[in-house]
DNA sequence: ATGTGTGAATCGCTTCACAGCA
DNA sequence: TGCTGTGAAGCGATTCACACAT
């Protein structure tokens, strides 16, 4: 025998991977527009289309939850938002905590992304006394001294790193200690943390670099981007030839 | 006869795999921590440590861009600072815009990362009368009517758009016309661009999202996250049983 | 007739393990 | 001896192509 619930679970089953949970999120950016628009149903290739994706892995994703489309139709818009919602655990709030209010912290803070869908801000921190006390998109900028005492009392589950880059390995030893496990960092260092804990990383000028190099590619066409001379000052040929 | 030039050639030949591309910032970040730190030589185990990779990867990844270690020893940071910059198109200046000044916007322009190491912020635009004219950074933000303008005068070729979702797509399409073919999105939408232009997303709440799917797979244990019941309302059952 | 779900083939990246060189 | 550079093996993700359900 085998149930709905059985079904579903010999799908998923333990692992959806990693690729897969990553394109979900834009999936589901992509039906919300459609929700938006008034549409019902959605094919793979329509959908697949709208999220930037092949509709082959769209539906080989999707298969990794289990089967909810239709064959010879499509999906169903709203129900497919809830089962990939519901997998991403965005049917349950999120509580969390920005460190550090700079210039990128406060834009987090005011992101309506976060605000919305799956996540709660609850805690502001700072470790500037000119920053602590202001009022930032409706909350008040509390001292990071105020750390653990933030992440016990109003249940953070995840921490937004946004300091300089040389306090977040400190700020995140701290909120590890506290127990939370899902850490985000913007700050241009490598966090280590112990296994279990989470870390995703958003880097700004990563992503400016790795551009770059796409475009000097291009810049240079098919040959080599600045011809075939010597690669730098003679000091670094030197460094290898001696 | 295989000269210093050719040989760098026969390594680097025209194809980097993409995933080495994302890690050599990551490399390059580590060598000039490493350099501050006055080490004037570094093992791969020492710089993989460093940039949180394990030490085969790495090796593998530098010798994409040709023999430079020496075996017995390790690799001369500054050396390997040089090749890496040069290999990733930062011994040039990169001349970078930013449209959309909200909160993102500002902290991009005011971020390190940005103006410092080959890339140049030479225009901020935006739409909203009330912004263009402030001065953020040093620089006065001008009016979105210019952007085909700017970037013919002051040769931009990298487009940062972080403006709201709804006007993403138009001033994608706006900056590719006037000849950009590397952008920068910040907005939470998919951008179609034609083939030759180079996109790259950075999306603060998709990362969220990744983290919330583990971080419920966690709180779950080793079971299903929420037991085994309905997954969701009747309404939803329904729509798939019918 | 149409579009999903999925084995099978393919591709690219990671990891292993050691030859080769300092 | 010690560490790099790299073939070869392993692994996961993508793509193909079609059986199958509606």
């Amino acid at each position: 025998m085998t149930s709905r619930q059985n079904r579903t679970r010999d799908r998923a089953e333990r692992g959806i991977p990693e690729a897969t949970v990553a394109r979900l999120p834009v999936y589901l950016r992509a039906l919300h527009g459609l929700q938006d628009r008034g549409v019902a149903t959605v094919s793979s290739e329509e959908l697949a289309a709208a999220a930037g994706v092949n509709s082959a892995k769209l539906r080989k994703d999707l298969s990794h939850l289990g089967s909810y489309g239709t064959r010879g139709v499509g999906y169903e818009v709203e129900y497919l938002v809830y089962q990939i919602s519901r997998e991403l655990g965005l049917t349950q709030d999120w509580v969390v905590a920005i460190i550090g209010l700079g210039n990128l912290g406060r834009a987090l803070a005011g992101y309506g992304g976060f605000a919305s869908r799956g996540f709660r801000v609850a805690g502001l921190l700072d470790a500037d006394d000119a920053i602590v006390g202001e009022r930032i998109s409706g909350m008040t900028v509390e001292h990071v001294d105020r750390l653990e005492d933030v992440i016990a009392e109003r249940s953070v589950s995840i921490a937004v790193i946004a300091t300089p880059a040389g306090a977040a390995q400190g700020v995140c030893d701290r909120v590890v200690a506290a127990g939370v496990t899902s850490v985000l960092n913007f700050a241009p260092v490598v966090l280590s943390v112990p296994d279990g804990v989470d870390v995703r990383k958003v880097d700004l000028s990563i992503e400016l670099q790795i551009l770059a190099f796409h475009e000097q590619r291009k810049a240079g066409g098919p040959e080599l981007p600045d011809g075939d001379g010597p690669p730098g000052p003679a000091h670094y040929v030197e460094a290898v030839d001696a």
